[in-house]
DNA sequence: TTGTAAGCGTTATCAG
DNA sequence: CTGATAACGCTTACAA
């Protein structure tokens, strides 16, 4: 392994000098020996050591992205295609920036504080089921927290989240505007989210708003994401259509799809039996016929937006907290029929 | 900030004897002034700093997950639903073990020599399109490191993929069985993978084997895996169709759910009028009428394999490489017609 | 413009 | 069993 002394003997400097040089200190060091050095280091092939260079510096150049998983639940979360979307962001936007993107779940508060004290992250971005307690661990670190997707807006931390509640009441009142007043809404329940929950109450209010409020015997709760789980809910939707639901507002567009292609094998004619609107606008929602309305906000906007707030942040351009909220639309695409 | 060395004067010992307890170094010793240690790390909340102990021990509990990307490709290899299931499988595990992962991106040759020198990783899973250049810089490094899906088998690195090749003659073969003569290919290329032109190869060899070569005029090829590339395959198997195909092999069950989608939009009815069977064995594949046959391997089983396979090397279990390639069988579902 | 020296927090060596 | 002491590779005052 070739070190900065290395480096510094071979060009007859010292290391001091070697380390300005790297850093692109150009006032301190003469273009000349800066040449030189940059020759050297080139030559000898020398490359950084990171370790050395965090514990001496306070700053370690690892990003992390922190996964809270609450206790027990599954890896669940983690398989929320956005989230692959997001860390691919993420990684790419750092590296180019200078930084390491660390992966790590952690299930409790203690193994949080551990894990930023261990390595020391220059930032942190956070997604999952994130408590009180997390957050206020996250709000006592001096580095700079990007909360994606959190389900509670802590005031002292930034966050990028899309605007669930009223994705809720935009699929409930697009249901309402044509026609339909027999509702109801199909939500898959993951501990410590907040985000299924959040839409359902948004269309579950609009819908109290417009003077039909929401049969609460017409929300058909799954609790997790597995497809097992997802299927439960066909018998009951099927049961709510014989008595005369004629549409479903749905948490989720893989939940969605998954009920529509279920009812069309049972020989339902959609969207004539059973209007429905998704949300999150996956790719998928046009391969199917009908295809599948649903609310739409821009997934890519969602990371690029975490990535510039940390940047931000990162640069210390930027020192107010980001609390963004992207806007969300209505999708219509045809699974939802005129009454 | 507290460190060994405040924890060994509150304790009244030497940093020494604090990090020999650390270690659980019981021989070096007593019982009786490690526990008494043990209380001072607990009331202080001592937390070892990770730079430090990588920068004068070999090891820095870090495992690298690499991505190589040629150049100019997009982060398209990334988006593979396998990806997210074994970056949270090896995440897990590698925690449970007592590492942290990383993720990298990296270009060029000159991106992972730099990388593994930066943090001294003490493990790599690498995927992606790894040439000859990629695979030498990796057989160099003194680190464990097992390839995922990697398109060559460098008979000095250990590995972990599905027999793509047997699943494409699986597939062929299955097509054949149901009485399909008048066949075809889609497939994706995604530059510098291996994986779907080695389903193709597999497919096209057991039909020429058979007697019943495949129509070079019928493989048909995107460049992609997004949604636009993917779609201009339709147009061309649907003149197949007219011209007397019947079957078609798909290189993946998301390139084969798309096709057979708008296939029915346009009115076709299937698998009467074209049988088709796709690769991977996705849930999604059991959602469509008709369900999608498929050739199946275990997905769960990859990423633990892989990462049994680290945790054997790291822990100098084994020192043999392991290549493993997993069986493939087929599901048949219903979408390939009996002629 | 350059160099010296101290020290970041930890582990390893070796002597007591 | 325990403890000095010297590294590990690098940055950063401060001195020249």
């Amino acid at each position: 392994m070739v070190t900065i002394k290395d480096v510094a003997s071979a060009a007859g400097v010292s290391a001091t000098t070697v380390s300005n040089v790297i850093h692109g200190y150009h006032s301190r060091v003469s273009k000349e020996t800066a040449d030189k050095i940059l020759a050297v280091i080139e030559e000898m092939g020398y490359i950084p050591n990171m370790s050395a260079r965090s514990l001496v510096s306070r700053s370690s150049h690892v990003i992390a992205m922190i996964n809270h998983l609450p206790s027990d639940a599954s890896g669940d979360l983690i398989l929320d295609p956005f989230y692959l979307r997001a860390i691919a962001q993420i990684e790419t936007s750092m590296r180019e920036s200078g930084y390491y993107l660390m992966l790590r779940t952690c299930n409790t508060r203690r193994d949080l504080v551990t894990f930023l004290q261990n390595w020391n992250a220059d930032g942190l971005f956070v997604t999952g089921a994130i408590g009180e307690e997390f957050s206020e661990a996250l709000a006592g670190s001096d580095r700079p927290v990007v909360l994606i997707d959190s389900p509670l807006r802590n005031e002292n931390l930034s966050y990028v989240l899309q605007d669930d509640y009223q994705g809720g009441v935009l699929a409930a009142r697009h249901l309402l505007e044509h026609g339909h007043t027999q509702l109801g809404y199909a939500v898959t329940t993951v501990q410590g989210q907040n985000m299924f929950p959040e839409r359902l109450r948004g269309f579950r209010e609009e819908l109290a708003r417009a003077g039909h409020p929401l049969d609460e015997k017409r929300i058909f709760t799954c609790c997790s994401r597995s497809l097992a789980s997802s299927l439960s809910l066909v018998d009951p939707v099927e049961a709510a259509i014989t008595e005369g639901m004629t549409a479903l507002g749905v948490c989720s567009d893989q939940l969605a799809l998954l009920i529509m292609s279920q009812l069309q094998k049972r020989g339902y004619s959609l969207p004539a039996q059973l209007s429905m609107i998704g949300f999150g606008d996956l790719p998928q929602g046009i391969l199917t016929t009908p295809e599948l309305s649903t609310i739409h906000y821009d997934i890519e906007a969602k990371a690029v937006q975490a990535v510039s707030c940390m940047s931000k942040m990162l640069s210390g351009e930027q020192t107010e907290l980001a609390q963004i909220i992207l806007p969300v639309t209505v999708v219509d695409r045809g699974s939802v029929a005129r009454l």
